[in-house]
DNA sequence: CTGTTAGCGCATTCAC
DNA sequence: GTGAATGCGCTAACAG
């Protein structure tokens, strides 16, 4: 009976004797100390002798005891998790975000209550109240809808935006400059001589679509070219969209000679349809790309593409939600990482 | 005043004055009611005349009243929260397993709580007591530690192992019949008429690992070959290992001439070192893997693959948890759900 | 149908 | 150094 186990013994019904959990009253029992020393023998917070300290912890030990976060919560007034909304995990790059956001969550003391919104504003707020009920400490989201954030803000939940930013006050952000990688891709492609450029995206009214598709103007237009808007696809989150709207581009009767697809679903659409096509790239078109995937380095040739760095995305948007943990009225932030051109060798020059 | 916004109030300090959230008794007071009747207002359990739960709605909703989960579970002493343990994020099958997860839960009505372990024993109990501290309702994982499960199981918290399983008594599981897919494989090579099949796997000592190595044995023995344990190469969840590992066995006196990687990462290792070598696929080599991945269709040839369907697995688990709760006593069940032996191009009959 | 009372598990004054 | 008392926000008896 004098042993220390390293875990708790699992063997007995020892955690509470069927159905009810052993709770700081029962260690306080055990261990012949009253309730209150032995909250602070627990937690570490102020005195207590070593000897109690010791028979404490043993009693705990022994009882299977763990603390209950909620209890502990709703008496601090306080909350050690963080909500973390993607748009869908399926997607290699927010998966990456995600993975990013809970390893330096963890790291940070924290715990990351995940929800993947499935790209609906409805689904979005429905997860962000739920978020909101269990009093997370903050939230890091890849917003959909516009007005998600700013009803975070205004029930005081410290609150970045993440890859998308709608630049609200009080919302902080963390992403890449969308406008400027895409003006360095696309005039990649103007410097190898491209003049019919088609550009694949998700949307061009907000935000980091808005962005990309500006970046992607700026650089037609600093080489004297002029921007043609039926150029322009916006097809959605969406490969199978993004094969129908490349299969489309190719029907015309002067087709594009290189596609910039501005996200990696996109890139997978346009690759596949070009495919099919019996297009041969890089030599009969350009293919460019956004974000990085294992497949554009798998295929032949690989594919050229902007690459940002999901993880460390996901990591700069908590470590931003935790520094804004109590400073609520510090002015926004916005943080730009890196993203960098990438070229492998989907691209060449234009034909003819 | 007397107008309803269909959303809380942005624009003031209303959620309880600078820092104060409004609680149900600030509700209860604006409403002129006492607590418990707003209680039973709100949450529509119990008796309250229409018009007081009017009243009540229409204050809380002007308050920007959200209710306190925390409070709320402390009281019920019931959570409406599922903790998710996944091996890695970054891997799509765990993605997909938690996006299914994170889909069926919320349907169900819980919330997600998601922690990545990074196929790290310790970061899998670190998470698995930070769940129990939040007091979740149940737990799905994809054990990367024999013990977990058993922990939590010790705990009174309703488990169910996901893609690998120990077996351990109370402990649900989901996962595909991985014996019999990998035989598939594995004889689908031999009918090709290889006789030197090499198994790429990440180990072949527990539940997953371990039935897929011997499916694998099991349709060598079933045509007559022996199986030869210099064959099998445990390389870990690596790609990178595994494209060395690949490329060691290319450099065999006698080289395999058929390549089984028994999951998407070792399959990716694979195909990199095998074109790295200048080999063709599948005149000089064949190549079968496990899970199914985006790249597998983009490069020619796709890669056939045993396929599991990853979303469906993360909703079975998640229903199977859910019904689990409230029932600890139930006898363990195994769900095991189909995979299908998808072929694509990678594979032939084998040269000479 | 509504209000009063009590207590979930914990951390924190404040006396001793 | 330790313990008794109090209350976080909520719901569930139980009376009225």
């Amino acid at each position: 009976m004098a042993t220390e186990a390293s875990e708790p013994e699992p063997t007995s019904g020892r955690t509470g004797g069927r159905g009810r959990r052993a709770t700081i009253t029962d260690v306080a029992a055990a261990a012949g100390a009253s309730r209150s020393t032995t909250s602070r023998a627990l937690s570490g917070q102020g005195y207590v002798s070593p000897e109690v300290r010791d028979r404490v912890q043993r009693a705990a030990r022994s009882l299977g005891y763990v603390p209950d976060a909620l209890a502990r919560g709703l008496k601090r007034r306080s909350s050690t998790s963080i909500g973390v909304l993607v748009s869908d995990l399926s997607n290699v790059f927010y998966a990456q975000l995600a993975a990013g956001a809970s390893r330096r969550a963890k790291e940070l003391g924290f715990t990351t209550l995940l929800a993947d919104t499935q790209v609906q504003s409805k689904e979005e707020l429905a997860a962000a109240q739920a978020f909101l009920e269990l009093r997370v400490a903050g939230v890091v989201v890849t917003p959909v809808s516009a007005r998600i954030s700013g009803w975070l803000v205004d029930h005081e939940i410290p609150t970045v935006e993440l890859d998308r930013s709608f630049g609200r006050a009080g919302v902080d952000s963390v992403a890449v400059d969308n406008f400027r990688a895409s003006e360095a891709a696309t005039a990649h492609l103007v410097g190898l001589g491209h003049r019919r450029i088609a550009l694949l995206i998700d949307e061009t009214d907000w935000t980091t679509g808005r962005r990309r598709y500006e970046g992607y103007r700026s650089a037609l237009q600093a080489a004297g070219l002029k921007p043609n808007d039926a150029d322009v696809v916006a097809s959605g989150w969406d490969a199978t969209a993004a094969s129908e709207a490349t299969r489309a581009l190719l029907r015309r009767r002067r087709p594009p000679t290189a596609i910039f697809a501005a996200n990696n679903l996109l890139a997978e659409g346009a690759w596949r349809a070009v495919h099919e096509a019996g297009l041969r790239v890089p030599r009969d078109l350009s293919l460019i790309g956004f974000d990085d995937a294992p497949w554009m380095t798998l295929v032949q040739p690989a594919v050229s593409t902007v690459v940002q760095n999901a993880i460390a995305l996901g990591e700069a948007a908590v470590s931003r939600v935790v520094h804004r943990i109590g400073r609520p009225t510090e002015p926004r932030q916005e943080v730009v990482l890196g993203a960098e051109l990438q070229l492998r060798g989907s691209t060449a020059r234009a034909p003819r």
